[in-house]
DNA sequence: ACCGCCGGGTGCC
DNA sequence: ACCGCCGGGTGCC
């Protein structure tokens, strides 16, 4: 049966079809529809008219619509569908296969050998056919189609999410003008029948795995790989993977010193992984999974074969450069690629080859072979910049950029911060830089449109940091990380492996190992056979991450010595009793608070009146540290009568901003992080000025909190001079509190027992630093301060003298919360105090980490200051609740936020 | 001559 | 392309 008359005769059938019709329009119209349309055909004529042959499967009017993206080739399928849900190959098991031509060879370039693996893709845009298949090789090269009387069976069913189809060449074939191919169907448990009948009404030959002669006829390696995606159930033992890959490591027994450009000295570990992140980088190895062959005896021409396909060529192909840097946290990840970007500078010929001293290999195959998922990396012409771009989240930012100020002379690497509203729109700004850091939002944001001077340079390296991040292949961020154009790229990651391999399959899309960046190849040749327990999967694994990937962890020992031997760290709370006057005072204002939040929770308006209950809580906290520090002497109403009406008086709104700002411990709702610039609504809701800008700007102009209109002229900033509180004048005060009573004595004892010992002191309140200066002083320590209101030179001045050996220098630092950044070394103290419990418990851990870090000699004890019975130990307890819902905060709806925001209310007022 | 047969032109989707 | 199919040329033995 032949192509040609086959499809005339079907046509015929159309036009027949058609006629009738018309005629049958005539007389009863809106029967005929009715009777169309239950039975699931479109009876719109412009519908069939356009369709002709495809009419002959009766299939329903397909209204899932498809758009074209870049990322073509990483999917199975050259659409994105758009109605389809993000896992949709979760769960598919083998159907079986069917045998069909490719053809049209003769029009392509791609070659393929017997039991190769080839890329099926759908066009539904071909013009000739809206069913076609397209045939790739696995460098993407087109090798034909599948014939279309076949393909118009397959089609529908792909499109329809109901199947997911792969091929393999069965035998050699050096036909020029067609060749077999099985095709591999896949579907859910669910569709395995519907798509069964729907393949045989076809009169498809189906193969299925029960079928006596199923493994003497397949070409597929294993036959018990039967489901497609990754089992539950194993996902927990691909945990072990990383740990059986360390027991088999190759010890990395190399190491290099860094460049001179790097003040500090490396640990062994980091040089060892410097010497390895420039191995992986300057190779000139086979990339994973492929083998040089002789091609045919007697030649002396070589060949490559890719094992995982049976891919061949001629031409070998480029080493891979980059890989996964998986240390674990805490073993200094970024000083590491800092050492990295200083030592491999660039070669000197962007086409590689001529730099002896990196030994870059001879051959110059083009950077990228005709593979058509990424038109803009080869239409842009520009030169190979010597730049590497960094992209992290923004908190790993700060640490990028302390690290650069604390170990690189001063102006030895250039580098640009592409952050922010008034970031460079010029690619030459960047790709003169040394190093370029940017966040995954700005990549997010600037997509891979080709305007993006992102997009336009063609990096020496792009470095993710927290590459976790794109474990999401289909998201925007993730999509835009993929089009990065760059000679080497790099994975880095201290949780490489949380929802399984999957994620990994994620990484391989962006470092371009092919064929695994390929979605389908990834299945096909790890995961799929991981999940059936194949030995394959795990054997290839296995061998990928031997080559690529490298993780130490803190256990790890080298020479007898664990890699990173951090001393102890204890964490004790030293309960305090308020004084008398105190208590007293505090008592008061909570009797009043508590009533006035009990008013608004009874009538609803909590949210309104969320600025007041702020400052109830803060003012309980303030007198926790010290009466002083609250200038509510006399109770809460006169002051909260005064806030009624806000938005007639923005000076008062300043006012209470700066009042909130001195107390910085409450994340803006939208960002759940602590606002950078803070400010203020009418409604008096305190938000990140950039959240609540994008909120209004996206949205109706409403506030989040309250719902009330909003406008951008209802927001009002703190100024920045809001904390200009007479700092002598509190240093004067002679009276004491609880708290700073308690926190003297800690020092003098531990003055006692080791006078070397320096301490730490953190609190959030400005204000309490002040107090604790005039004891401090009386006592006999020596200290110095560091605080938001100082300039940069002041800090690194105070923080040289706390960092001196010097017995005469100062053994106690006194730090606000806005100060102690991510970078801050503290290594020289082990004693910490934390004044008064942070709101939320990873800041206060990452206040801890500035002391308890590599280079810590001693064991670090801290203790964290609390009042008994008070809002102090709630705040506790709401830590810990944080602490456990970390993970799950992301993906919060607005409103469950609201909520929890009522019962934190609640649960801190104890009603 | 509304067939059969011949042989040249031709060839994916 | 050593096939199939198409369509024009052709036509007893």
């Amino acid at each position: 049966m032949a192509g040609g008359r086959r499809r005339r005769k079907f046509a015929i059938v159309s036009e027949t079809e058609d006629r009738l019709l018309q005629e049958q329009i005539k007389v009863a119209a809106a029967m005929l529809i009715a009777a169309a349309e239950t039975a699931g055909i479109s009876a719109s004529r412009n519908d069939r008219q356009e369709r002709g042959s495809t009419l002959i499967s009766a299939r329903p009017d397909n209204s899932r619509t498809f758009s074209l993206t870049e990322g073509a080739s990483q999917g199975d399928f050259v659409y994105e569908d758009v109605n389809g849900d993000e896992d949709d190959d979760d769960e598919k098991y083998l159907v079986g296969f069917t045998e069909v031509n490719i053809v049209g060879l003769q029009y392509y370039h791609g070659t393929v050998n017997s039991r190769e693996m080839v890329r099926l893709i759908r066009e539904p845009h071909n013009v000739y056919d809206r069913n076609a298949i397209r045939v790739d090789n696995m460098y993407g090269e087109q090798v034909g189609h599948i014939e279309r009387y076949k393909a118009c069976h397959l089609a529908p069913l792909v499109d329809d999410g109901l199947i997911l189809i792969e091929g393999i060449i069965p035998r050699g074939s050096k036909n020029a003008f067609r060749m077999p191919c099985q095709v591999y169907v896949f579907s859910k448990d669910t569709a395995m029948n519907t798509v069964r009948n729907r393949l045989s009404r076809s009169g498809l030959a189906l193969v299925t795995p029960n079928d006596r002669n199923f493994e003497q006829l397949t070409a597929m390696g294993i036959p018990e790989r039967l489901k497609l995606t990754e089992d539950k159930e194993r996902g927990k033992n691909i945990d072990e993977i990383f740990d059986t890959l360390i027991l088999n490591q190759k010890k990395v027994t190399t190491a290099i010193d860094p460049p001179p450009l790097l003040k500090t000295s490396l640990y062994p570990h980091q040089k060892e992984a410097l010497a390895w992140l420039v191995e992986r980088e300057n190779s000139l190895e086979l990339p994973p999974f492929w083998q040089e062959q002789a091609e045919k005896r007697g030649s002396t021409k070589k060949s490559y074969v890719n094992s995982l396909t049976n891919f061949m060529t001629d031409q070998r192909p480029e080493p891979f450069r980059g890989g996964i840097l998986a240390d674990e946290m805490g073993l200094g990840k970024t000083l590491t690629l800092l050492s990295l970007i200083a030592t491999n500078k660039p070669f000197k010929s962007p086409s590689f080859g001529n730099d002896k001293d990196f030994g870059q290999p001879t051959s110059s195959r083009p950077l990228k072979r005709a593979k058509c998922d990424n038109p803009e990396s080869q239409a842009t012409g520009e030169r190979r910049s010597g730049a590497t771009l960094v992209v992290c989240p923004l908190s790993v930012m700060s640490i990028w950029i302390s690290q650069l100020e604390e170990h690189t002379l001063p102006g030895s690497l250039k580098v640009y911060l592409y952050h922010g509203t008034d970031r460079t729109k010029k690619s030459s700004v960047l790709s003169s830089h040394d190093i370029v850091l940017t966040t995954y939002n700005i990549l997010a944001a600037e997509g891979y449109d080709s305007r993006s001077p992102l997009q336009k340079v063609n990096w020496l390296r792009v470095i993710l940091d927290e590459a976790h991040i794109v474990k999401n292949p289909n998201a925007g961020m993730s999509k835009a990380a993929f089009s990065l154009k760059a000679e080497r790229r790099w994975a880095v990651t201290g949780t490489p492996i949380q929802n399984g391999a999957k994620d990994l399959g994620s990484l391989m899309m962006f470092l371009k190992l092919q064929p695994l960046d390929d979605k389908s190849f990834w299945n096909r040749t790890i995961q799929r056979p991981l999940s059936t327990g194949d030995a394959s999967g795990f054997l290839r694994l296995q061998a990928l991450l031997m080559a690529i990937a490298l993780r130490r962890t803190k256990d790890m020992e080298v020479d007898n010595k664990r890699l990173v031997d951090l001393p102890r760290r204890t964490v004790n709370i030293h309960f305090v009793e308020l004084d008398v006057k105190d208590r007293q005072l505090y008592d008061k204002i909570e009797l009043e608070g508590k009533r006035l939040v009990g008013q608004y929770v009874a009538s609803g308006t909590v949210l309104q009146n969320y600025s007041t209950i702020l400052q109830i809580i803060l003012r309980l906290r303030q007198i926790c540290d010290h009466s002083d520090l609250c200038p509510l002497k006399e109770g809460l109403l006169d002051t909260i009568s005064d806030i009624k009406d806000l938005s007639s008086s923005p000076e008062l709104l300043q006012k209470l901003l700066s009042v909130l700002q001195s107390g910085d411990d409450f994340d803006c709702p939208i960002c759940l992080s602590p606002p950078a610039i803070a400010v203020i609504t009418k409604c008096s809701h305190v938000f990140c000025r950039k959240c609540i800008e994008k909120t209004l700007m996206q949205d109706k102009e409403k506030c989040p909190m309250c719902r009330v209109p909003l406008t951008t002229s209802d927001l009002f900033a703190a100024s920045p001079t809001a904390e200009a509180t007479d700092v002598e004048a509190d240093i004067q005060k002679q009276v004491s509190s609880a708290k700073l009573k308690a926190l003297m004595g800690l020092l003098l004892e531990t003055r006692i027992k080791d006078p070397s010992i320096k301490s730490v002191v953190f609190s959030q309140f400005a204000g309490m630093l002040n107090l604790i200066q005039a004891p401090l002083k009386e006592a006999g320590f020596k200290y110095v301060r560091i605080d938001g209101s100082m300039s940069l030179k002041k800090r690194e001045a105070a923080l040289r003298a706390f960092q001196s050996k010097d017995t005469d220098g100062p053994t106690v630092i006194l730090l606000s919360l806005k100060a102690a950044g991510v970078g801050l070394n503290l290594v020289a103290a082990s004693q910490v105090y934390m004044i008064d419990p942070w709101w939320n418990p990873a800041i206060e851990e990452q206040a801890m980490d500035r002391v308890h870090r590599l280079g810590q000699t001693r064991d670090v004890e801290i203790v964290r200051l609390v009042v008994q019975d008070s809002i102090e130990e709630r705040i506790l307890e709401l830590q810990e609740k944080k602490r456990n819902l970390a993970s799950s905060a992301f993906g919060k709806s607005v409103d469950d936020m609201r909520r929890s925001r009522i019962e934190d209310v609640q649960h801190l007022m104890r009603i």
